[in-house]
DNA sequence: TGACGATCTCGTACGGTGTGCGAGTCCTTT
DNA sequence: AAAGGACTCGCACACCGTACGAGATCGTCA
């Protein structure tokens, strides 16, 4: 069996100034938040650091090891509201709308969210609030796995998508509106024979993107959470 | 303005027996299919194609370009019920379906899909669709595009993170059950502290795997569809 | 004080990656 | 026969993750 990072601690306190897993996973999440996963490798984070590339390695199996750290203190920042607070309703949105915010923080958590399994602590403790307010909404207990489940799937499959598109502006390294018009206008030669493609297109390119994607977001969330609601058993 | 892949074509007609796109295309999926994006290389996909690597560029930009065409493959094998056979509410759930039986059938397109932008012919002929099935569902033009946009994200999120573990699973390249008790025993020892996460846990693995995920992705996408349904202006 | 072992740093090297470039080969057209 | 487009591909470059082992620095104990 793998021995995992999340079991393994230092030893003793460290002789002399050194290098810490804090500041590695510091360092490395400013490079990740402001220039991608593509821009995060070894060298490049120890030359930050000052240190050699190879010297990271005393802190950290592997890069994707500390891929799973940087993950993990993602999941970290993300709050659950007690079920007391507000009730499970309001605390659902508040909780979706936390996740969300958090993976715009960092636009990078989709690209490698869904290759690894993510079961560090603080993906534990998020997990374990989480069923905590869902299991105040009174399902069943089968019941609430499924509703926790699908309520952060459409939250992440729906940020994810968001979070697409936003970055992909930003690399463009043009404005919104000239990214959005030049994409729309490939589209529109693509999909010349696709009329309802062409009014959708059209619909959206008339309203602001960030406020078109919050309401995308907001719509289908509740949407969700009505249909949850019906299913709590009375 | 970048030229696109989507509209760039072949001049005439080869001269002699030459490599094709389509047929780059094809075998790059068999590669993608079976060993994930990790394990896609020009050199490979050359070296498959009895062809040195370069030989490919001629015919692909880059091998950015290449994943574009090949996600767009896949975007055209969702078939998107016409409103007229089953109504809205059953075409929507067959729709889901399709997408989420295509990606598990291309495990690797979740990892690459929060990446690019999906402008190709494929993408666009299966929005189109989505558009005409959702509009006949009664929603206003600009609830057409939210409602869509919602079931999407929620089954793309939920079939990614499925397609996330089935994937660990297969890589560790052990039995599901081994897998399975392995994670869990980990997180366990993360978890100690966290009574309702250590008995969700235990309640999902009294059940299968692959039923209890199905049950998953139904759940939340019947509770989203009755949410959407009741937004239907009267 | 001196020696030992643990902790930590890092230069070098290996085998991989995507792809730019330019030379070379084939086939069609004039 | 000559020209020129269509296509193939070997070489080289810069970069990647990381295994390895030599060295530096420290606390501890004889």
């Amino acid at each position: 069996m793998k021995d995992w990072i999340w079991t393994r601690e230092r030893k003793a306190a460290p002789a002399r100034e050194t290098l810490s897993r804090e500041q590695i996973v510091a360092a490395a999440m400013t490079i990740l938040d402001t220039e991608g996963i593509a821009g995060l490798s070894m060298r490049k984070l120890g030359t930050k650091l000052a240190a050699g590339a190879t010297s990271l390695y005393w802190y950290v199996d592997t890069k994707d090891d500390l891929i799973d750290l940087l993950i993990d203190e993602v999941w970290g920042e993300i709050d659950v509201p007690e079920p007391e607070l507000a009730g499970w309703r309001a605390g659902a949105l508040l909780f979706g709308h936390s996740l969300r915010s958090a993976v715009l923080r960092h636009p990078w958590l989709p690209e490698v969210m869904y290759t690894r399994p993510s079961i560090g602590p603080n993906a534990m403790s998020m997990g374990s609030r989480g069923l905590v307010l869902f299991g105040a909404a009174g399902f069943s207990e089968h019941e609430i796995d499924l509703a926790l489940g699908s309520v952060m799937s459409y939250v992440l499959g729906t940020v994810s998508a968001e979070v697409a598109t936003r970055e992909m502006v930003r690399k463009s390294g043009r404005s919104q509106e000239s990214w959005v018009s030049d994409i729309l206008e490939q589209a529109k030669v693509v999909a010349g024979d696709y009329p309802e493609m062409q009014k959708s297109v059209r619909r959206r390119t008339s309203m602001d993107l960030d406020s078109g994607l919050t309401e995308n977001f907001v719509f289908g969330l509740d949407a969700l959470l009505d249909g949850l609601e019906s299913r709590v058993k009375k």
